[in-house]
DNA sequence: CTTATTTCAGTGGCACTGAAATAG
DNA sequence: CCTATTTCAGTGGCACTGAAATAA
Protein backbone atom coordinates (compact mmCIF):
# COMPACT_ATOMS: atom_id res chain seq x y z
CA UNK A 1 0.00 0.00 0.00
CA UNK A 2 1.19 3.51 -0.76
CA UNK A 3 3.67 5.08 1.59
CA UNK A 4 2.34 8.50 0.72
CA UNK A 5 -0.90 8.86 2.61
CA UNK A 6 -2.16 11.60 0.33
CA UNK A 7 -5.90 11.60 -0.10
CA UNK A 8 -8.24 13.65 -2.20
CA UNK A 9 -10.76 14.79 0.38
CA UNK A 10 -13.00 16.30 -2.28
CA UNK A 11 -13.49 12.87 -3.82
CA UNK A 12 -17.04 12.61 -2.53
CA UNK A 13 -18.04 16.01 -3.87
CA UNK A 14 -19.11 14.75 -7.26
CA UNK A 15 -21.87 16.06 -9.45
CA UNK A 16 -23.08 12.51 -9.99
CA UNK A 17 -24.11 10.35 -7.04
CA UNK A 18 -21.71 7.45 -6.61
CA UNK A 19 -23.23 3.98 -6.46
CA UNK A 20 -23.44 2.18 -3.15
CA UNK A 21 -21.10 -0.44 -4.56
CA UNK A 22 -18.54 2.29 -5.20
CA UNK A 23 -18.91 3.71 -1.70
CA UNK A 24 -18.55 0.31 -0.07
CA UNK A 25 -15.53 -0.44 -2.20
CA UNK A 26 -13.97 2.84 -1.20
CA UNK A 27 -14.57 2.24 2.51
CA UNK A 28 -13.15 -1.24 2.18
CA UNK A 29 -10.05 0.17 0.52
CA UNK A 30 -9.53 2.71 3.29
CA UNK A 31 -10.03 0.03 5.92
CA UNK A 32 -7.70 -2.43 4.19
CA UNK A 33 -5.08 0.23 3.97
CA UNK A 34 -5.31 0.97 7.68
CA UNK A 35 -5.39 -2.70 8.65
CA UNK A 36 -2.42 -3.40 6.40
CA UNK A 37 -0.43 -0.74 8.22
CA UNK A 38 -1.41 -2.21 11.57
CA UNK A 39 -0.75 -5.90 10.89
CA UNK A 40 2.38 -5.50 8.78
CA UNK A 41 4.12 -4.47 11.98
CA UNK A 42 3.45 -8.02 13.14
CA UNK A 43 4.66 -9.51 9.87
CA UNK A 44 1.22 -10.27 8.47
CA UNK A 45 -0.61 -9.36 5.28
CA UNK A 46 -4.33 -8.53 5.40
CA UNK A 47 -5.23 -11.86 3.81
CA UNK A 48 -3.15 -13.72 6.37
CA UNK A 49 -4.67 -11.76 9.24
CA UNK A 50 -8.20 -12.40 7.98
CA UNK A 51 -7.53 -16.13 7.76
CA UNK A 52 -6.02 -16.12 11.23
CA UNK A 53 -9.18 -14.38 12.46
CA UNK A 54 -11.45 -17.01 10.96
CA UNK A 55 -9.41 -19.74 12.63
CA UNK A 56 -9.45 -17.73 15.83
CA UNK A 57 -13.07 -18.74 16.38
CA UNK A 58 -11.66 -22.06 17.49
CA UNK A 59 -13.14 -24.53 15.03
CA UNK A 60 -10.43 -26.29 13.02
CA UNK A 61 -11.13 -25.91 9.30
CA UNK A 62 -9.78 -27.57 6.17
CA UNK A 63 -8.22 -25.56 3.37
CA UNK A 64 -11.31 -26.20 1.25
CA UNK A 65 -13.63 -24.90 3.98
CA UNK A 66 -11.55 -21.79 4.52
CA UNK A 67 -11.54 -21.14 0.78
CA UNK A 68 -15.32 -21.35 0.57
CA UNK A 69 -15.82 -19.01 3.50
CA UNK A 70 -13.39 -16.51 2.09
CA UNK A 71 -14.83 -16.75 -1.43
CA UNK A 72 -11.53 -17.70 -3.01
CA UNK A 73 -10.25 -20.83 -4.75
CA UNK A 74 -8.59 -23.59 -2.71
CA UNK A 75 -5.33 -22.79 -4.52
CA UNK A 76 -5.41 -19.17 -3.38
CA UNK A 77 -6.20 -20.10 0.20
CA UNK A 78 -3.50 -22.76 0.20
CA UNK A 79 -0.93 -20.10 -0.63
CA UNK A 80 -2.02 -18.04 2.38
CA UNK A 81 -1.89 -21.11 4.64
CA UNK A 82 1.56 -22.05 3.36
CA UNK A 83 2.83 -18.63 4.38
CA UNK A 84 1.21 -18.88 7.81
CA UNK A 85 2.46 -22.44 8.26
CA UNK A 86 5.98 -21.42 7.29
CA UNK A 87 5.93 -18.84 10.02
CA UNK A 88 4.51 -21.25 12.60
CA UNK A 89 1.24 -19.38 13.03
CA UNK A 90 -0.85 -22.41 12.09
CA UNK A 91 -0.32 -26.14 11.83
CA UNK A 92 -2.13 -28.68 9.69
CA UNK A 93 -2.88 -32.23 10.69
CA UNK A 94 -4.69 -34.97 8.84
CA UNK A 95 -8.12 -35.71 10.20
CA UNK A 96 -8.25 -39.14 11.85
CA UNK A 97 -11.27 -40.28 9.85
CA UNK A 98 -10.00 -38.91 6.53
CA UNK A 99 -6.31 -38.83 5.81
CA UNK A 100 -6.80 -36.60 2.80
CA UNK A 101 -8.33 -33.67 4.64
CA UNK A 102 -5.96 -31.43 6.58
CA UNK A 103 -7.38 -29.55 9.51
CA UNK A 104 -5.85 -26.19 10.21
CA UNK A 105 -5.48 -24.86 13.74
CA UNK A 106 -3.80 -21.85 15.29
CA UNK A 107 -0.53 -22.42 17.11
CA UNK A 108 0.23 -20.64 20.37
CA UNK A 109 2.27 -18.14 18.39
CA UNK A 110 -0.64 -17.66 15.97
CA UNK A 111 -2.99 -16.94 18.84
CA UNK A 112 -0.60 -14.42 20.34
CA UNK A 113 -0.07 -12.53 17.09
CA UNK A 114 -3.79 -12.63 16.33
CA UNK A 115 -4.61 -11.13 19.71
CA UNK A 116 -2.10 -8.31 19.16
CA UNK A 117 -3.50 -7.54 15.72
CA UNK A 118 -7.10 -7.79 16.91
CA UNK A 119 -6.40 -5.15 19.52
CA UNK A 120 -5.10 -2.72 16.91
CA UNK A 121 -7.93 -3.40 14.51
CA UNK A 122 -10.48 -2.97 17.29
CA UNK A 123 -8.95 0.41 18.09
CA UNK A 124 -9.17 1.35 14.44
CA UNK A 125 -12.81 0.37 14.31
CA UNK A 126 -13.54 2.30 17.47
CA UNK A 127 -12.02 5.38 15.86
CA UNK A 128 -14.14 4.89 12.76
CA UNK A 129 -17.33 4.56 14.78
CA UNK A 130 -16.52 7.11 17.47
CA UNK A 131 -18.94 9.72 16.17
CA UNK A 132 -21.83 7.30 15.72
CA UNK A 133 -24.46 6.44 18.32
CA UNK A 134 -24.71 2.80 19.31
CA UNK A 135 -27.96 2.42 17.39
CA UNK A 136 -26.28 3.47 14.16
CA UNK A 137 -23.38 1.11 14.70
CA UNK A 138 -25.72 -1.76 15.22
CA UNK A 139 -27.77 -0.88 12.19
CA UNK A 140 -24.76 -0.51 9.93
CA UNK A 141 -23.66 -3.97 10.93
CA UNK A 142 -27.11 -5.43 10.31
CA UNK A 143 -27.51 -3.73 6.94
CA UNK A 144 -24.13 -4.95 5.74
CA UNK A 145 -25.00 -8.49 6.82
CA UNK A 146 -28.37 -8.34 5.09
CA UNK A 147 -26.86 -7.06 1.84
CA UNK A 148 -24.30 -9.86 1.84
CA UNK A 149 -26.92 -12.45 2.53
CA UNK A 150 -29.24 -11.18 -0.18
CA UNK A 151 -26.50 -11.32 -2.80
CA UNK A 152 -25.35 -14.78 -1.78
CA UNK A 153 -28.82 -16.23 -1.68
CA UNK A 154 -29.54 -14.74 -5.09
CA UNK A 155 -26.41 -16.52 -6.33
CA UNK B 1 -12.59 -14.69 -9.88
CA UNK B 2 -13.56 -18.30 -9.27
CA UNK B 3 -15.63 -20.02 -11.89
CA UNK B 4 -17.15 -22.21 -9.21
CA UNK B 5 -19.69 -20.07 -7.41
CA UNK B 6 -19.68 -22.24 -4.32
CA UNK B 7 -20.33 -20.38 -1.15
CA UNK B 8 -20.40 -21.35 2.46
CA UNK B 9 -23.75 -19.97 3.56
CA UNK B 10 -23.03 -20.80 7.18
CA UNK B 11 -20.05 -18.46 7.20
CA UNK B 12 -21.87 -15.86 9.28
CA UNK B 13 -22.90 -18.39 11.91
CA UNK B 14 -19.80 -18.03 14.02
CA UNK B 15 -19.48 -18.30 17.74
CA UNK B 16 -17.44 -15.10 17.76
CA UNK B 17 -18.89 -11.88 16.39
CA UNK B 18 -17.02 -10.81 13.26
CA UNK B 19 -15.65 -7.28 13.21
CA UNK B 20 -17.37 -4.65 11.13
CA UNK B 21 -14.19 -4.41 9.04
CA UNK B 22 -14.50 -8.11 8.28
CA UNK B 23 -18.17 -7.79 7.33
CA UNK B 24 -17.52 -4.82 5.07
CA UNK B 25 -14.63 -6.65 3.44
CA UNK B 26 -16.81 -9.64 2.84
CA UNK B 27 -19.60 -7.59 1.28
CA UNK B 28 -17.07 -5.82 -0.91
CA UNK B 29 -15.70 -9.15 -2.07
CA UNK B 30 -19.16 -10.42 -2.96
CA UNK B 31 -19.93 -7.19 -4.79
CA UNK B 32 -16.60 -7.17 -6.65
CA UNK B 33 -17.19 -10.72 -7.70
CA UNK B 34 -20.62 -9.88 -9.10
CA UNK B 35 -19.41 -6.69 -10.78
CA UNK B 36 -16.46 -8.54 -12.27
CA UNK B 37 -18.83 -11.04 -13.85
CA UNK B 38 -20.98 -8.23 -15.24
CA UNK B 39 -18.26 -6.00 -16.69
CA UNK B 40 -15.97 -8.73 -18.01
CA UNK B 41 -18.63 -9.37 -20.64
CA UNK B 42 -17.79 -5.88 -21.88
CA UNK B 43 -14.06 -6.54 -21.74
CA UNK B 44 -13.42 -4.56 -18.57
CA UNK B 45 -11.85 -5.34 -15.21
CA UNK B 46 -13.37 -3.93 -12.03
CA UNK B 47 -10.52 -1.43 -11.68
CA UNK B 48 -11.02 -0.26 -15.25
CA UNK B 49 -14.78 0.04 -14.78
CA UNK B 50 -14.33 2.02 -11.56
CA UNK B 51 -11.95 4.43 -13.27
CA UNK B 52 -14.34 4.80 -16.19
CA UNK B 53 -17.08 5.62 -13.67
CA UNK B 54 -15.06 8.35 -12.04
CA UNK B 55 -14.36 9.91 -15.42
CA UNK B 56 -18.02 9.50 -16.30
CA UNK B 57 -18.83 12.42 -14.02
CA UNK B 58 -17.57 14.60 -16.84
CA UNK B 59 -14.64 16.42 -15.29
CA UNK B 60 -11.36 15.59 -17.06
CA UNK B 61 -8.78 14.41 -14.55
CA UNK B 62 -5.04 13.86 -14.62
CA UNK B 63 -3.49 10.52 -13.77
CA UNK B 64 -2.26 11.94 -10.49
CA UNK B 65 -5.74 13.18 -9.56
CA UNK B 66 -7.32 9.85 -10.41
CA UNK B 67 -4.71 8.06 -8.33
CA UNK B 68 -5.42 10.21 -5.28
CA UNK B 69 -9.16 9.70 -5.55
CA UNK B 70 -8.76 5.97 -5.92
CA UNK B 71 -6.21 5.73 -3.11
CA UNK B 72 -3.56 4.11 -5.27
CA UNK B 73 -0.13 5.21 -6.49
CA UNK B 74 0.19 7.11 -9.78
CA UNK B 75 2.03 4.10 -11.20
CA UNK B 76 -0.87 1.76 -10.47
CA UNK B 77 -3.40 4.16 -11.95
CA UNK B 78 -1.26 4.69 -15.00
CA UNK B 79 -1.38 0.99 -15.73
CA UNK B 80 -5.18 1.04 -15.64
CA UNK B 81 -5.28 4.08 -17.93
CA UNK B 82 -2.84 2.49 -20.36
CA UNK B 83 -5.20 -0.46 -20.71
CA UNK B 84 -8.21 1.80 -21.19
CA UNK B 85 -6.32 3.98 -23.64
CA UNK B 86 -5.17 0.96 -25.62
CA UNK B 87 -8.78 -0.06 -26.05
CA UNK B 88 -9.88 3.46 -27.03
CA UNK B 89 -12.10 3.95 -23.98
CA UNK B 90 -10.25 7.10 -22.88
CA UNK B 91 -7.88 9.56 -24.47
CA UNK B 92 -5.25 11.75 -22.83
CA UNK B 93 -4.30 15.23 -23.95
CA UNK B 94 -1.79 17.66 -22.53
CA UNK B 95 -3.37 20.57 -20.74
CA UNK B 96 -2.84 23.83 -22.63
CA UNK B 97 -1.39 25.66 -19.64
CA UNK B 98 0.85 22.77 -18.53
CA UNK B 99 2.31 20.42 -21.08
CA UNK B 100 3.38 17.95 -18.42
CA UNK B 101 -0.10 17.20 -17.10
CA UNK B 102 -2.24 14.88 -19.21
CA UNK B 103 -5.99 15.23 -18.88
CA UNK B 104 -7.98 12.05 -19.29
CA UNK B 105 -11.44 12.06 -20.87
CA UNK B 106 -13.86 9.37 -21.94
CA UNK B 107 -14.16 8.65 -25.65
CA UNK B 108 -17.54 8.00 -27.26
CA UNK B 109 -16.78 4.30 -27.03
CA UNK B 110 -15.88 4.69 -23.37
CA UNK B 111 -19.16 6.42 -22.66
CA UNK B 112 -21.11 3.69 -24.43
CA UNK B 113 -19.41 0.84 -22.60
CA UNK B 114 -19.72 2.67 -19.29
CA UNK B 115 -23.46 3.14 -19.80
CA UNK B 116 -23.89 -0.56 -20.55
CA UNK B 117 -21.93 -1.59 -17.46
CA UNK B 118 -23.68 0.97 -15.27
CA UNK B 119 -27.02 -0.52 -16.22
CA UNK B 120 -25.91 -3.97 -15.13
CA UNK B 121 -24.37 -2.75 -11.91
CA UNK B 122 -27.48 -0.73 -11.12
CA UNK B 123 -29.57 -3.87 -11.57
CA UNK B 124 -27.22 -5.72 -9.26
CA UNK B 125 -27.54 -3.05 -6.62
CA UNK B 126 -31.29 -3.03 -6.95
CA UNK B 127 -31.29 -6.77 -6.30
CA UNK B 128 -29.09 -6.30 -3.26
CA UNK B 129 -31.37 -3.63 -1.82
CA UNK B 130 -34.68 -5.09 -2.90
CA UNK B 131 -35.70 -6.21 0.57
CA UNK B 132 -34.77 -2.94 2.25
CA UNK B 133 -37.07 0.04 2.76
CA UNK B 134 -35.95 3.31 1.20
CA UNK B 135 -35.06 4.71 4.61
CA UNK B 136 -32.61 1.87 5.26
CA UNK B 137 -31.00 2.27 1.85
CA UNK B 138 -30.45 5.93 2.45
CA UNK B 139 -29.04 5.36 5.89
CA UNK B 140 -26.67 2.62 4.77
CA UNK B 141 -25.29 5.04 2.20
CA UNK B 142 -24.89 7.81 4.76
CA UNK B 143 -23.26 5.56 7.33
CA UNK B 144 -20.75 4.24 4.81
CA UNK B 145 -19.91 7.78 3.74
CA UNK B 146 -19.48 8.91 7.33
CA UNK B 147 -17.20 6.01 8.20
CA UNK B 148 -15.00 6.73 5.20
CA UNK B 149 -14.83 10.39 6.04
CA UNK B 150 -13.96 9.74 9.67
CA UNK B 151 -11.09 7.45 8.74
CA UNK B 152 -9.72 9.82 6.11
CA UNK B 153 -9.92 12.87 8.36
CA UNK B 154 -8.20 10.94 11.12
CA UNK B 155 -5.43 10.17 8.63
C1' DC C 1 -16.64 -44.50 -11.19
C1' DT C 2 -17.56 -40.29 -8.96
C1' DT C 3 -16.65 -36.75 -5.79
C1' DA C 4 -14.01 -33.84 -2.69
C1' DT C 5 -9.55 -32.29 -1.26
C1' DT C 6 -5.00 -31.12 -1.84
C1' DT C 7 -1.32 -29.37 -4.41
C1' DC C 8 2.04 -28.41 -8.44
C1' DA C 9 2.57 -25.26 -12.27
C1' DG C 10 1.72 -21.31 -14.89
C1' DT C 11 -0.58 -16.78 -15.66
C1' DG C 12 -2.68 -12.28 -14.85
C1' DG C 13 -4.44 -7.96 -12.43
C1' DC C 14 -2.90 -4.76 -9.77
C1' DA C 15 -0.68 -3.02 -6.15
C1' DC C 16 3.91 -1.56 -4.43
C1' DT C 17 9.01 0.70 -4.42
C1' DG C 18 12.78 3.01 -6.74
C1' DA C 19 14.39 6.07 -10.00
C1' DA C 20 14.54 9.14 -13.87
C1' DA C 21 12.82 12.76 -17.01
C1' DT C 22 9.93 16.83 -17.56
C1' DA C 23 7.25 21.11 -16.70
C1' DG C 24 6.48 25.04 -13.99
C1' DC D 1 16.40 24.54 -6.44
C1' DC D 2 12.03 22.61 -5.34
C1' DT D 3 7.68 20.46 -6.37
C1' DA D 4 4.35 17.90 -9.01
C1' DT D 5 3.51 14.77 -12.76
C1' DT D 6 4.53 11.19 -15.68
C1' DT D 7 6.59 6.96 -16.72
C1' DC D 8 10.17 3.03 -17.04
C1' DA D 9 11.66 -0.99 -14.47
C1' DG D 10 11.37 -4.44 -11.11
C1' DT D 11 8.90 -6.92 -7.34
C1' DG D 12 5.27 -8.92 -4.52
C1' DG D 13 0.52 -10.44 -2.87
C1' DC D 14 -2.95 -12.84 -4.31
C1' DA D 15 -6.18 -14.11 -7.32
C1' DC D 16 -7.15 -17.15 -11.35
C1' DT D 17 -7.05 -21.66 -14.61
C1' DG D 18 -5.49 -26.27 -15.67
C1' DA D 19 -4.14 -30.62 -14.28
C1' DA D 20 -2.71 -34.39 -11.42
C1' DA D 21 -2.66 -37.30 -7.27
C1' DT D 22 -5.14 -39.04 -3.30
C1' DA D 23 -8.81 -40.60 -0.20
C1' DA D 24 -13.48 -41.95 0.65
Amino acid sequence: MPRTAKVDKAAGTATTTPSLAYLIGRLDRILRHAIDTAVRGHGLTVAQYTTLSVLGAGTPLSNAQLARRSLVTPQAMNEVLLALEGRAMVRRNARPDNGRILQTRLTAKGRTVLAECDAEVAALEAKMLAALPASDRKQLRQLVIRCSRTLIDAG
